[in-house]
DNA sequence: AAATATATGCTGTGCTACAGACTATATTCC
DNA sequence: GGAATATAGTCTGTAGCACAGCATATATTT
């Protein structure tokens, strides 16, 4: 199985491809495969790096999105991590317990809480980033930096494709109209 | 925070990249959300190509799976997809109740079982091949073909360092001595 | 033949996501 | 201005699912 994947690593050029056959040498749902192992992999490095975070990795991406992104509410930061806001609330929870972060009443919408970091969560995301920031190159251990380039590239522009085939069932769009 | 993935989009070609930072322009983890934003969509669209399917995705992988690796018993096949044995149990119930695979007994070990599919789920993997074949094509709709090729070469060389850095926690070995 | 390892199945349990209802505020429309 | 509708957040109950732990049958080792 892994040399039918050899086979098109070969393939480093242009070779035409029929539209057909999008993917020479994988078998149809082997793309799933692929990303479901490098999820996967990605996953064990990455729980490992934020192991002292509450809610592990979902708690270190929604305290990276309060700092990084500042969405106004907090149904822009669930919608932007894909999470539904029956949960987000007991995430958030738990991330106030750890007095990572607060809810403060949203400035425009007296309706809405805005979630942002304590200097405690601001201390632990700029530790963890540096944890984080590891593991992601041991995962793309593999790759020289010529190929790590190219599949950002590739990843940033799927990951776009993907927004605009999916609108609706996208995170992406909520940080569109926030800021 | 698109516009962060532009930059590394622009830099195609081989940026000579500091060790310390793999990905420039992304902020840490942010390889981990481009990487569920795809699944996500890869997912969405790979469900609805294999509605009829039982178990959905797990139940099209798994008679995939059965079809083209012919594991010798169900741990193989549960290795192979990352499938806790307990849990593979009541899934190929499932395929059975469907009449899609079989158990019989594995002809070198009467402890096992080996799973064969029947006439109706080789049928079954024919037709939805192409479905899930065009669900891929369209994922991948947003990339040329020469993107297309880079990047399911990229994906497969991560793919596999992932699987040698983590042999034991990596479905991948299962198949290894297998055929 | 005794001890250990492996393949599978079964049962019970705990976690977690989600649906649905509820409150408070915003917005729209008459 | 006030009624109707929409939206943000929370709470409660539930169903599904993964997994631990035990049981059974067979293999392998000693």
């Amino acid at each position: 199985m892994l040399s039918a994947m050899m086979d098109v690593m070969a393939t480093t050029t242009r070779t035409p491809l029929s539209l057909d056959k999008p993917l020479p040498g994988f078998i149809p749902g082997d793309l799933a495969w692929h990303l479901g192992m490098i999820l996967r992999g990605h996953q064990t490095l990455f729980a490992q790096a934020v192991e002292e975070m509450p809610c592990s990795v979902r708690g270190y991406q929604m305290l990276s999105t309060v700092i990084h992104h500042d969405p106004a509410n907090q149904q822009a930061l669930g919608a932007h991590l894909g999470i539904d806001r029956t949960v987000l609330t007991y995430l958030i929870d738990d991330l106030v317990t750890a007095e990572l972060v607060e809810r403060v009443p949203a400035p425009t919408d007296r309706r809405a809480r805005k979630i942002v970091a304590t200097e405690k969560g601001l201390a632990m995301l700029e530790k963890l980033e540096k944890r984080v920031s590891d593991a992601e190159q041991t995962l793309l251990g593999g790759l020289d930096a010529g190929e790590t380039t190219q599949l950002a590239g590739l990843l940033g522009k799927l990951s776009m494709s993907v927004h605009q085939a999916q609108p609706g069932a996208n995170p992406c769009e909520a940080m569109d109209h926030l800021g």
